[in-house]
DNA sequence: ACCACGATTGAGACCGGTCTCACAACCAAA
DNA sequence: TTTGGTTGTGAGACCGGTCTCAATCGTGGT
């Protein structure tokens, strides 16, 4: 039904000009703002521009000028809310410097990543901003470094590639959160996340930088500042799905000594977490507390309303987007702004029970 | 930090071409799999591409093919998750097919969809995907399909245009819904949408290829099974935001028959819902019965986990994407597929209260 | 009247690819 | 040996803009 036969070829310079009676330089010129163009010339070549009703091709403009006034977003999934936020903040503020963004889904993939920066840096997008998957794993992140490409990261940071990365830091509303499950007598607190166990995080060094790795932190050092050792067979790793994640709270469950709290470290985990339970008829608080990361709409609608560390999604959305456009610009922008996660207590916290049953 | 000197500028066919001592056409030839090359030939240009690390620029490529490999997203809200699991099916499928997707947000307005809809043809994307936020200004898609421009719509359909719309049919599990709020007692069962009225939507005519126009559709023709009568006053239109839904919620309540059930038309106006009852000490379905539309995972977990109609959101980003695309090849793919929506039945319905308080 | 200088203007190169066309080389058939 | 048809190849036009450069025009200064 579509495009019958492309009826009128969109109007080119060319055309404006021919309209107006002068040179395509001219008619280029007046258009573009640029140069000397008299009154005369200006004002035939806008009313040509308005009759044939013309409209520059960026595709031909970017060729020459090397800007494609495009930015590549490079995400795990952009259903997941956390990113989809993460995005408006993106493009609204792209949009008003004249951006637009193009967004491609890794699935948490490296060898997709890779496709995407390749595609991405293929279309000539003027920068580029990524949640790298695997903080290992950048050899093509580093490349399109050397390529003199502008690169943002968002959400996590890799370590020695000297490029700005916008994060929140999470250490000490953790420690916070984890202090008042200590005070409320919880000991065997468990931390589900969708990373891959990397040999062992114990190595630490690798995830030094990772929310992950900070919130672990934050975690360990409330233990120590209830003089206690946190023990690290309660994180796990690879909790994607929901029959992972009820898999392994089945196992924290029955361990010899169970765990008697939960902290998901995204909000399929807590929702994978709170069906488990439900089919399980596990009552949060009263037998299992819970604390998730990031702040949803539906988290104080749930039964009961969850205690969450929050983060300001939507504006550091926006400062990815500031950043690497004002990189594209080759303009200094000062250090990155600390983004503090801070707590939000509702209902998900509670005493421990006693025993198992 | 980044874009030092652009160190090395990207090389381009003439690099490779000199590198493998054959002339340009010869070099494109061979990388781009047409026309006759000799093995000879072939390995050499393949040999210095490799050593160059030469990529094809997409953008030059696009200038004279006139494709762009890229489909363009004109969509209300990025962040609600009705759309960005649309755009997931989108991507998914687009990426399959070798296109990459741009997003553009409207937030519901006219005027920031016919310039979002501009952008995208300057940027010359292939085909166009529109979710339209108003059935009656569409003077702007109306222009873009006289240029030949294949331009699909999303959950709303226009009427005269000629082109495909991609949407779930309500009717009948609308009807199906209504009908055990009927059987359970209820008569008064409010809707809302955040959908601004236009003048009334009585005149029925302009909306009636709407979701919402299927959705009272289907409203009216429980009650007419059941021998009543919908009170058209209960039609909450204009329903943006948790203030208005408080608002809206309060005059209900307060009317001579106060309305005992709620349809909320989609997962937001169901959470400020949500959010206002409990706010007034409202119990679900206890006090007020509700319906919502969109099956989103949180619709389970909270409290009460709430009765939807769902649509197939996902596989029908994934057709939209499809026809676009089949569009742009000029492929004929016969009628667009009828997604029926379906009621998932949990524990937001109930009977209703007998008199005030 | 003559020259310098700035404003206007058009010709044409260029961005990095694709693609047409003419020509050379090669082989089999006549 | 001449003819015809198939590769293989390079030259160069083209896509639709931007931008450099030199030429032209008008004008004030001397």
């Amino acid at each position: 039904m579509n495009g019958k036969k492309s009826s009128k070829r969109a109007p080119t310079i060319s055309d404006v000009a021919r309209e107006a009676g002068v040179s395509r330089a001219q008619a280029a010129r007046a258009l573009g703002g640029y140069g000397a163009v008299s009154e005369a010339v200006m004002a035939r070549v806008e009313a040509a521009s308005a009759i044939l009703n013309y409209r520059p091709n960026q595709l031909a403009r970017s060729m020459n000028t090397g800007r494609s006034q495009t930015l590549g977003l490079v995400v795990g999934d952009i259903e997941n809310p956390y990113f989809s936020l993460a995005l408006r903040g993106i493009s609204d503020f792209a949009r008003g410097e004249g951006y637009d963004v193009i967004t491609i889904n890794t699935d948490e993939k490296v060898e997709t990543e890779r496709d995407a920066v390749r595609v991405l840096m293929d279309k000539r997008v003027d920068g580029l901003i990524v949640v790298p998957c695997d903080s290992r794993q950048t050899d093509h992140l580093r490349q399109v470094l050397e390529e003199g490409q502008v690169v943002t990261l968002f959400d996590r940071e890799v370590e020695g590639l000297g490029i700005d990365a916008i994060t929140a830091s999470f250490v000490s509303a953790t420690r916070e959160a984890i202090g008042k499950l200590l005070a409320l007598g919880h000991r065997r607190i468990a931390y589900l996340t969708t990373m891959p166990d990397y040999s062992s995080y114990r190595q630490g060094a690798l995830l030094s930088v990772s929310p992950v790795a900070q919130r672990i932190k934050g975690l360990e050092q409330a233990y120590a500042e209830a003089g206690l050792l946190y023990d690290s067979d309660l994180v796990k790793f690879n909790a994607m799905g929901p029959q992972k994640v009820s898999a392994i709270i089945k196992e924290l469950l029955n361990m010899h000594e169970p765990a008697t709290a939960i902290v998901a470290s995204d909000n399929l985990i807590a929702m994978a977490v709170l069906k488990e339970c439900r089919r399980c008829h596990l009552r949060i608080p009263r037998d299992l507390s819970l604390l998730m990361y990031d702040d949803f709409p539906w988290t104080e609608l749930v039964d009961p309303p969850l205690t969450v560390v929050a983060q300001p999604v939507y504006e550091m959305g926006q400062e990815v987007a500031r950043r690497t456009i004002a990189g594209i610009r080759g303009q200094k922008l000062g250090p990155v702004p600390q983004f503090e996660a801070n707590l939000i207590e509702r209902e998900s916290f509670g005493r421990p029970r006693r025993c198992k049953d």
